[in-house]
DNA sequence: CTAATGATGAACT
DNA sequence: GTTCATCATTAGG
């Protein structure tokens, strides 16, 4: 996969496009340094779907999700924590795929001292957690996420595909990934919307 | 299991 | 304009 072919998927369908970025590189260049993340566990948030923030239609808080295919859509959850989306679909279409885990690639160091947690599976497990770790704040909200120049950004990897399932980056066997309901919800709780590598051990939950 | 913590938006006046 | 329940979470017990 190239970076047209997932603008293509991200324009088209928010849940292939969920499974499309597993196996994606999010990438954060900040002043402490950068920090690099495989991508392992996303959700999918439909304009007609009830836990969706653009549900109701624009407002200040969910206003990039409106914007077009690859925008940062990140917000501020729970009085605490920062979670961060890829916008899907074309402008005026509020949909977006949550970033739910990473694997650390690149700056651990840094992410340990972000989330004061040594333990490298306990990094980025989680969706507010990943973005203590990199450093993702309402400052990223917004970035052009497919722009090679911008300071947060997506990177493709070469064996990534769109089908249900991918080829590892390291070893080119083919990757499982499991579907299921999403976490933290009350509101469109059985639909089967979340996906996570099936051997990855650096997903929020089995 | 529950507290921490604050923005949001719906439902009111 | 004000109130109040809710919330795509996490850490700690």
């Amino acid at each position: 996969m190239n970076k047209q072919q997932l603008k293509k998927v991200l324009r088209a369908n928010t849940i292939a496009a969920a499974k499309a970025l597993l196996g994606c590189t999010l990438v954060h260049d900040t002043p402490a340094g950068q920090t690099r993340g495989r991508i392992v566990e996303t959700e999918s948030y439909l304009h007609d779907d009830p836990a969706c923030h653009a549900l109701r239609g624009k407002t200040p808080r969910n206003a990039k999700m409106f914007e077009r295919e690859g925008t940062a859509y990140v917000y501020f959850t729970y009085g605490m924590h920062w979670c961060v989306n890829v916008v899907t679909r074309e402008r005026g279409v509020g949909e977006a795929i949550l970033i739910r885990a990473i694997e650390p690639t690149q700056g651990i160091k840094i992410m340990q001292k972000r989330r004061r947690q040594m333990d490298i599976h306990k990094l980025c497990n989680g969706p507010a957690k990943l973005c203590q770790a990199m450093g993702i704040t309402k400052s990223q909200n917004g970035i052009d996420l497919l722009n090679a120049k911008s300071p947060l950004r997506l990177q493709i990897n070469k064996f990534t595909s769109t089908t249900h399932v991918i080829s590892s980056q390291t070893n080119q066997e083919n990757q499982k990934i499991i579907t299921t309901t999403r976490i933290g919800i009350v509101k469109g709780a059985d639909l089967p919307l979340r996906f996570y590598l099936a051997n990855s051990k650096f997903v929020s939950r089995k």
